[in-house]
DNA sequence: TGACAAATGAGAATAATTGCTGTTTAATAA
DNA sequence: TTATTAAACAGCAATTATTCTCATTTGTCA
């Protein structure tokens, strides 16, 4: 499969294999061609869907792997989750427009009033026919008692 | 059980009854302590700990009909998902600040340079403590092929 | 009230994710 | 290089989250 557009560069790579290093992960074939699977697909792809496109070129791989190794990578900060939320339905009895506070730490999330904020303001036009519904804001960190837990520790 | 903070109010209440009635759903007991319970748990509950909560009031109630109520909440608009792309684990390999757009009839999520919007700016502090890392702006609508699909049907 | 559609409860079925185990592989030191 | 060792792998079992099915019950509306 011939560099496409989306593969990560050279310095990417390289970047990649540093910190693998220094996290002392090894450099395995597997870790190297998932890693480059995500960075080419431009979707934010679900384990299933890098599975699928890994086993193109390693046929003998198993989704344990891929998740395993995704989990790695997020827990050295190599990715990022789209939404720390995922995993379980969270639900929202509040349909005004507001914003969210989110803990990673014990995963909470309080309420941020609409005008707690200046209101979100684009720069720049959005791709040629998205029709914008709504717009949240979503500030990440810890909360009080998990940024104590964490200095203690 | 009191009425504790909260809980929602009789004018809410009375909103939830004719929205239920709009939406042609029957008001049932279980429907509207899962409403209630939802209002009253300020933390953007999953379905388990509405569930628990439920039980306290309506023992022999089943995790399944809380399912199915909120998936009916959420397609009449009675409540939101906190995070409408949970499910499955979905990655992101720029782990530099920046936003999304996402689509709320495929799921898919395009992303938007952090320079695309202005700043996000707090009017108002946080809660004391709570340490900031990150912030995320997510604007919810169609692309361009679901708006065109749903127009359509 | 009575008829009927919708909702419920119980439990089976499916999807997403993690854990276990024996085998293979990368890292490191000789 | 090669030998040693810890880490990673593949395959598969086990969990967890969620949906489905169906027999029974309940709300709605005439």
């Amino acid at each position: 499969m011939a560099t496409a557009a989306g593969q990560p560069s050279e310095v990417e790579l390289q970047a990649f294999r540093d910190r693998c290093r220094a996290a002392g992960l090894a450099l395995t074939h597997q870790r190297e061609v998932i890693y480059r699977a995500v960075c080419a697909m431009r979707n934010h792809p679900a384990p299933e869907a890098i599975y699928e496109r890994v086993k193109a070129e390693i046929p003998s791989i198993s989704l344990g792997t891929v998740y395993k190794n995704l989990k790695t990578f997020l827990d050295t900060g190599l990715l990022r989750e789209v939404s720390p939320m995922h995993g379980s339905l969270r639900v929202d009895a509040n349909t005004m427009e507001h914003h969210h506070l989110i803990c990673t730490g014990c995963r909470s999330v309080f309420d941020l009033g609409a005008d707690d904020l200046e209101p979100a303001r684009l720069r720049r036009p959005l791709p040629e026919g998205f029709v914008l519904h709504r717009c949240a804001v979503e500030l990440y960190g810890l909360c009080a008692s998990c940024a104590t837990q964490r200095d203690q520790s």
